[in-house]
DNA sequence: GCGCAGGTAATCT
DNA sequence: AGATTACCTGCG
């Protein structure tokens, strides 16, 4: 099935733009999302046209109903990493799924990100298609062994994710309620959660949420504060999209070492 | 072999 | 409140 898109989607930065983990690469230009249990395979086959196995939930995952050519930069420097991110779209992920992940995520390298999730899902998670597993859920990973656990590269993390999906799933916490909540009392919740301070309840509330004004501030962020705002955050003034500002000047930052 | 990596929570002042 | 420090590994 063939979809077009209104604006831009560069499914390689998509790949790229640290804000999701296992999505990938395959051959001859087809790339694979994995969300939930359903898996996308798609390429882009024309300028804007997308080949692939199209739903209104990758639809929606994809967040294809803003136009981000209609985005405003707010200065010489955004525009720049806007224009060099060009096609990079914020992605509505599973909020189960993004939790795990980017508790996870702290001190670690993508590339060891990576490899710990993958590891995850392959020991705990359902093979949906050979070699493709689903994120485990809270059960599974409440359940799992813990001595395989432990050789998921977790290390000091290992208690958080314990205590997390003991929550989750012992206290039967709906994620996808969450969505009810307003800004402010989601990034309240989200940081109740073992292991979950402001970086990364921002990382879910952008990633899984659509919250497009949260702004996780990272490292990268914070050298690229001091290197082009002379050390004061511009991003307390430009409320509604600047944590899609934020993760074009991100992926432009680790770009540019 | 070794420093550091998309931070958080506990423990100081 | 704000600053400092320990924390587990796996990449490069």
């Amino acid at each position: 099935m063939k979809l077009e898109v209104k604006d831009y989607m560069n499914l390689q930065k998509i790949v790229d733009s640290g804000q999701c983990f296992r999505a990938c690469k395959l051959n001859d230009g087809w790339f694979r999302f994995v969300s939930k249990d359903k898996v996308l395979k798609v390429k882009e086959v024309q300028p804007c046209v997308f080949e692939g196995n199209w739903n209104t939930y990758w639809e929606n995952y994809f967040d294809l109903d803003t136009n981000y050519s209609k985005i405003k930069c707010f200065d010489k420097f955004t525009k720049k990493c806007f224009d060099f991110g060009k096609g990079i779209r914020i992605l509505k992920q599973d909020p189960w799924e993004t939790l795990m992940s980017f508790i996870i995520s702290q001190r670690k390298s993508i590339p060891a990100i990576k490899t710990s999730i993958e590891r995850i899902c392959m020991n705990f998670g359902n093979e949906i298609e050979k070699g493709v597993f689903t994120f485990p859920t809270p059960k599974q990973v409440f359940k799992a062994n813990f001595d395989v656990l432990k050789t998921c590269g977790l290390g000091y993390r290992i208690d958080y994710i314990m205590s997390v999906s003991k929550q989750v799933y012992v206290e039967k916490i709906n994620l996808e309620s969450f969505n009810n909540l307003d800004t402010v009392h989601l990034l309240k919740k989200l940081q109740e959660f073992d292991g979950v301070g402001p970086k990364v309840a921002n990382c879910i509330a952008l990633f899984a949420y659509g919250r497009s004004e949260c702004v996780p501030v990272d490292t990268w962020i914070n050298k690229a504060i001091s290197r082009y705002y002379e050390g004061v955050n511009p991003f307390e003034k430009h409320s509604k999209n600047a944590g899609i500002m934020q993760q074009y000047i991100f992926y432009y930052m680790i770009n540019h070492k």
